[in-house]
DNA sequence: TCATTTGGGATACATTTGTTACCCTATCCT
DNA sequence: AGGATAGGGTAACAAATGTATCCCAAATGA
């Protein structure tokens, strides 16, 4: 039966790996480690790697230098997404321009590689929650089913509403009662769906 | 002058070094890099690895195996946050047991070490665009300002309301029309402050 | 046309680095 | 008392790994 627990000096380990791995963007060799604790031999560090691989806390490669992969580490899941400015309609993808930055954010949180993140303007969409200066996550899409709220480009800007389709045009519905939904005819050309939106991110306190 | 634009060759090579990282947890070597591409020479693929160095997208540290560091990949301010279940009062930080699991986020967006998250139970601040299902992060705190939005602990549960001090008393409102301001005695010892809520994620779609 | 940059082959070398082997002490548990 | 586990010392070795040189070809720009 394991012990999962981890010893003082382990955990110590443990930190010093995250640490030196946030720090320089790499692991730290076996010879690393004893400089930082003040151990002499190589192997009395592995023996401490080995603890930590028997207990599921890292994983090694043998034969390989640095090879040590943190489990768990839920910054494994971290992806950059960018931040953009302004959309731009364009094809075949609409063109992103503008990028303000990146910023990291768990992969489940979305489960897509190309989302990108946009800052709301406006408050057509108060009434879900989505409020003036809020961040969108959105899944590039080129379409949409009834109810799902999307970025649409409509007369060249990017606008975040609630799709609708009926027949053949499509509504743009507000989420909030002061303004009135859109409708267009689909084919008109002035029209465009970027994505839809899949995470909300409202920063209630900076 | 320099030109920071990369070659095909260069972002080939520059993506499989993210990749590789992102799989195993640490940086290729050089013939790690060979073997990919089918070069014969190690050095020839440093030579790249100048290249991306010079333009400013990796950092290398000289003698050293496995030096590389992706440079301003937005991963690195990454931070892996807990996921609670419950939340339990206790002195004198708190206790914060069953973990759910952690979430990777943007260190920037809370600017707080011991941030933790939190899934939103019932539906009293549907005003304030937080739902149930919805994710709070949360930064410990012992005390809060009027109109803050906390999360405290009453009569032994989990609560998050607004918050307000009337002279010895404390009131949490609910921001739901249907539902009734909590008063307390701040004395009464039923009561604690366990953090403020710093940023709600809304998963629109999963 | 000449120089520069990019991309790659081949060989050799020196350092870094993981591993092996054996020894010691202290603590904990049966 | 005996055995297992944690933590550490010492020395030697072999593999992994970065570096140095010199070579060549194609594309690019002054």
């Amino acid at each position: 039966m394991k012990n999962r627990a981890l010893t003082q000096r382990q955990k110590e380990i443990f930190d010093f790996l995250k640490e030196f791995i946030e720090e320089g963007g790499y692991p730290p060799s076996l010879r690393d480690i004893c400089e930082r604790f003040g151990i002499k031999g190589p192997k009395n560090a592995a023996k401490h790697l080995d603890a930590l691989e028997r207990k599921g806390f890292i994983k090694r490669n043998p034969n390989i230098s640095r090879a040590i992969e943190i489990i768990d580490s839920a910054v494994k899941n971290a992806v950059s997404i960018p931040i953009v400015g302004h959309v731009r309609a364009g094809s075949p993808h609409p063109a992103i321009e503008d990028i303000l930055g990146h910023v990291a954010l768990d992969s489940r949180f979305f489960k897509c590689r190309d989302a990108f993140m946009l800052k709301v303007e406006g408050d057509s969409m108060t009434g879900a929650g989505i409020d003036e200066g809020d961040f969108l996550i959105v899944r590039p899409e080129k379409d949409a089913s009834d109810g799902e709220i999307v970025v649409a480009m409509l007369d060249g800007q990017a606008t975040v509403k609630r799709f609708f389709r009926k027949g053949g045009s499509v509504m743009l519905k507000p989420e909030n009662p002061n303004l009135e939904p859109i409708i267009i005819d689909e084919m008109s050309g002035e029209f465009s769906i970027i994505g839809k939106v899949i995470s909300v991110i409202k920063q209630v306190e900076k």
